[in-house]
DNA sequence: ATGAAACCTGAACCAGGTCTCAGGTTCAGA
DNA sequence: TCTGAACCTGAGACCTGGTTCAGGTTTCAT
């Protein structure tokens, strides 16, 4: 709600938000209570109102913010890279990375699905949108085929999203850690073998086609 | 929880699962009471208790509904196909038809995530299974590439995910249908000339390489 | 040093939801 | 027709958790 006017209560409120995105991220949001989130930041129950006029709207505060430091992570990576492919690795890499820090990403992302699906297309159009402007620009240079770039970037958007769902936050197997504490949310890498294939598999959908190979329909 | 014994039983639980299926479809696992539940399939509150003994016992049994459905209706479609780019497609077709005719399934699966992590799995699990199954037997056929079948599968699932999420439960306009009542999920269908850069991205990913055309990495 | 603005507190209020229970209704078979 | 097993009911006990509020503490410019 209301921006803070002192120092501390600048501090108090970063307190406030970082200990939302490991509580959401912890006990998802409808078991996230406010008492647990201003325990975790260590300050009173009222103090939580004076910054922010609804559970909901930190968690979407939270949102934007998560969102903030994806892209930036996604793009300082990819950035330094020679060609789209390179690129592509390093942006994945970084996602990856990023997801398995902060869990929350994964969780308050998905989650904002249902309690507030604004952030939600927020969140995912806006990394879509980079992605599409890469993509054209790979397209000019050539580098890449002749695909719809936004029908790509959603494919590419998916694509990471499920791999960082089933590697990073289920582990090696995807029946482990069901019976121990559903809270305790263990991330681990995505292994090298896992992310070779799919930069494989990504690289064959947008590489420019060999006149002979693409027969058949359309 | 109890199974009914009379036909008159049966059909009041059943009345009781579709209705389920609604209300859960429409406000999300959190909002959706028992007693909407309840009142949606027009039987008393306490009825409920007799075949479910909890809110979340319905929620599992649903899911668990909803991915045989899903995956019978894929692999009908897909099974009458000659070819895996055929079957691919139809398989893909079949899949965004059922989720735009039962809303339901995105919205119960994904929220499945954070209400019952197990039944998630599971339903990712048993479609991707069947994934690597056909990936394998097309790979044996030499129809697609040296891809890795596991990866690819999961690849796939991720892409018609989001694909989905966009296009069938989003509409045409990323942004389109938010102000009004977020609780009224109008779908719609993928619209051809999506479906069909989709199908070309994921034929080119499966594709067998040129042996020329696989240069730099690894 | 001092007053006012900003900040903090946590007990208590209250809305909303799950689940129980004591009693009524339906129906098939004898 | 009679009977008991299965089925149904909905008011309310009980609980959880978001939000408020009246009053205390800290900060800082003057």
């Amino acid at each position: 709600m209301s921006t803070p006017l002192t120092a501390r209560g600048t501090r108090t409120k970063t307190k406030l938000i970082e200990a939302a995105e490991i509580v959401f991220a912890r006990y998802g949001y409808t078991n996230a209570s406010v008492v647990r989130i201003t325990e975790a930041a260590g300050v009173g129950q009222g103090t939580f109102y004076l910054y922010f006029s609804s559970k909901l709207e930190i968690f979407e505060e939270l949102v934007e913010d998560l969102n903030r430091r994806v892209r930036r992570a996604m793009s300082e990576a990819s950035g330094a890279a020679s060609n789209r492919i390179d690129s592509e690795r390093a942006g994945f890499r970084a996602f990856f990375e990023f997801t398995a820090e902060h869990p929350a990403l994964y969780r308050v992302v998905r989650e904002a699905e249902f309690v507030s699906p604004k952030s939600l297309r927020l969140h995912y159009s806006r990394i879509v949108d980079g992605y599409i402007e890469g993509l054209r620009e790979a397209q000019l240079l050539g580098e890449i085929g002749d695909i719809d770039p936004t029908v790509a970037a959603w494919a590419l958007m998916g694509i990471g999203e499920m791999i960082g769902m089933r590697w990073v936050l289920w582990g090696d197997s995807p029946a482990a850690g069901l019976d121990s504490d559903p809270t305790a949310s263990g991330t681990s890498r995505v292994p090298d073998e896992v992310l070779d294939q799919m930069i494989t598999f990504i690289r064959r959908a947008l590489a420019v086609p060999e006149p002979s190979s693409e027969g058949g329909r359309r």
